[in-house]
DNA sequence: GGTAGCTTCTGAATCGATACAGCACTGAAT
DNA sequence: ATTCAGTGCTGTATCGATTCAGAAGCTACC
């Protein structure tokens, strides 16, 4: 048995192919009893309703958002905070009768641009990228609705929903730097693309590709830099992943060597978490993480916090609600500088 | 400027839409010389690469796969086993540069059964079905692939990757009973569909109309029966939702009421959670939670393991790499007790 | 009775691509 | 010179629906 078509079930009822297509999409063109005659033999016949690709290319759009992540798709579930803005990007989906499609992005260019360009979806809301511009060119080249993480990745065209990342890192750095903390290390996921594990080389904190990091770094060095830290003096320290093992590994032979930092500041909680797992309870080093995450305050992290899935509501928004005034797509999002007990003075040792 | 198409970029080389598709899709089907120069016209014109849905259409798949939730899309997100259930399917998606779709299921019947029916998938994966069998039905009557997570729901032609419910269930419980509790109470989310929160008059574990959960309730009953305690004297508490603030305020007044339980067994880890909160520290009670999430390790909880991205990377497997035998469909994976802190001995009071 | 105004339904064009049979040409073998 | 097998490319049918202008039928009013 072979799937009926919409024609299959016209025949079967004596009437056009448009009349039975308006049966499902659109009622108010056919008498009610026509129309219950129609979905009876539809029912009969075994017939699911409107093939969804074939509606899609005729009406031109899909019902569908895509999301993309940077890394591996699994990353998306791995770290808290990129779950909860996928909570919120699914909340307002739910209320626009929209899926969601998530898109692995292959480490390969070309693989990543084949994924973005045989996605089918309406927009794209880009979680977070790295200098993966060629991949948001693909989506622009398509035509699509764009919405992004990071405020330099976006394009004038697109829309933008996120922190003022260089700000918020410069406040949680300056409360550390506000404790005498002199002698620091930044560890960061990725900083350079290939850059092994453990501690890097960063002319300055400008050159790191990925936006997001960037603009941390960047906000880290301005606040050491006005009670006079240059950024040379600087440890950066760099993790395979984002995960809190990858940090410990990372960190730990930082911790463990000559004139060790007093204080490390971290891009994200996971990874903060991670340099305290390294570090032991009662160690005294300073440590503070990015996001607050709900594992942060269980561990006393000192860290930023930002609306996780607000952010992802409002980017879903700005996608599936696109505001009459293109200026009105770029949304700032309010930070809040969280001090708890992973961050003290400078032991005297 | 419209969006060229694949015919534009023919014109445009003078070659025939064919070829142009073959430059795209089967390079081997023309010289390296004209696939460059037609790849070459296509920047040049802006054309993205043949659309996504156009391509579906003709082709007959799509290369995404559905990912359906009984409750809201959020809860996905919400759930720690689902998260790390969903991060298995991805990472078996991300090899087979499938896409993940997933699919909001409203509340309502119809609703419900129309977003089934407007995913452009070439398969589903459920990963829980309450008493929605009309939505599997709907699955079945587009002819697509499904495989289940709920033994009992599954049809002959669908897979099947789960755990023997009701001897986990059993597990667990036995281990309770074997401490001497006899006064219990079960917790579960929606155990009947529109039950409110707080204590429930269920006849039999078997009237609950989720799969998962009359599954769990049923080898909670059994091991209690096999030590005497008949079902009616063990008390069902319903919660309005998978959340540990759910669960603590249906399970509160249980506990403050006469005549107490002296262990309460859970449907999730994430209601036992909430139990623990509710009881608060060195209360005696005895808790038990299901499928030993990362949180319950921390919290000392008793409860029973799944592999739960195990579990994931099997329904994705089954549905992109379908086993030549059928039978081989149906998975059943091993779960183990895990004895913490959470359960001890009845107390003397 | 004629025309206007509705509702209900039809037919053809269209969305953007892919599959497949078949044609034209090339070079080698007979 | 003729057949043959292989490349490389073209043309047409097709995937399964939606859209829209317009025809047909029916009521209603002057």
């Amino acid at each position: 048995m072979v799937k009926p078509t919409l024609q299959d079930v016209a025949n079967a009822v004596g009437v056009s192919r448009s009349t039975v297509s308006n049966a499902y999409s659109r009622p108010d063109q056919l008498s009610a009893a026509l129309r219950a005659k129609i979905l009876d033999a539809a029912r009969r016949l075994g017939y699911p309703g409107p093939d969804p690709t074939a509606r899609s290319l005729r009406r031109g759009y899909v019902g569908a958002i895509g999301v993309l992540f940077t890394s591996e798709l699994s990353y998306a579930f791995t770290d808290p905070f990129a779950v909860r803005f996928l909570a919120g990007v699914g909340q307002v989906a739910e209320r626009h009768s929209t899926s969601l499609l998530l898109v692995p992005l292959p480490g390969d260019r070309d693989r990543a641009r084949a994924a973005v360009d045989n996605a089918a979806v309406d927009g794209f809301c880009v979680y977070c990228v790295g200098d993966e511009e060629h991949v948001l060119d693909a989506i622009r080249g398509r035509g699509l609705p764009l919405v992004t993480t990071a405020p330099d990745a976006a394009g004038p065209a697109d829309s933008f929903v996120g922190i003022d990342e260089r700000a918020a890192a410069r406040s949680v750095a300056a409360h550390v730097a506000g404790l005498g903390h002199r002698r620091v290390a930044l560890l960061g996921d990725t900083v350079l693309p290939d850059a092994p594990p453990g501690p890097l080389r960063l002319a300055d904190p400008r050159d790191a590709p990925h936006p997001t990091t960037r603009g941390r770094l960047t906000g880290f060095a301005d606040a050491f830099a006005a009670v006079g830290v240059p950024w040379s003096a600087i440890t950066v320290v760099n993790t395979a992943g984002n995960s809190r093992a990858a940090a410990a590994a990372a960190v730990a032979p930082v911790l463990a060597g000559d004139d060790p930092p007093t204080a490390v500041l971290a891009c994200s909680d996971v990874l903060a978490l991670g340099v305290l797992d390294a570090a032991g309870p009662d160690s005294g080093l300073s440590v503070t993480g990015f996001d607050d995450v709900a594992e942060a305050a269980a561990a006393g992290l000192t860290t930023v916090r930002q609306p996780a899935e607000e952010k992802g509501r409002l980017a879903a928004a700005l996608l599936l609600e696109p505001p009459a005034d293109p200026a009105d797509g770029h949304l700032l999002l309010p930070t809040d500088l969280v001090v708890r007990t992973s961050t003290g003075p400078v032991p005297r040792s």
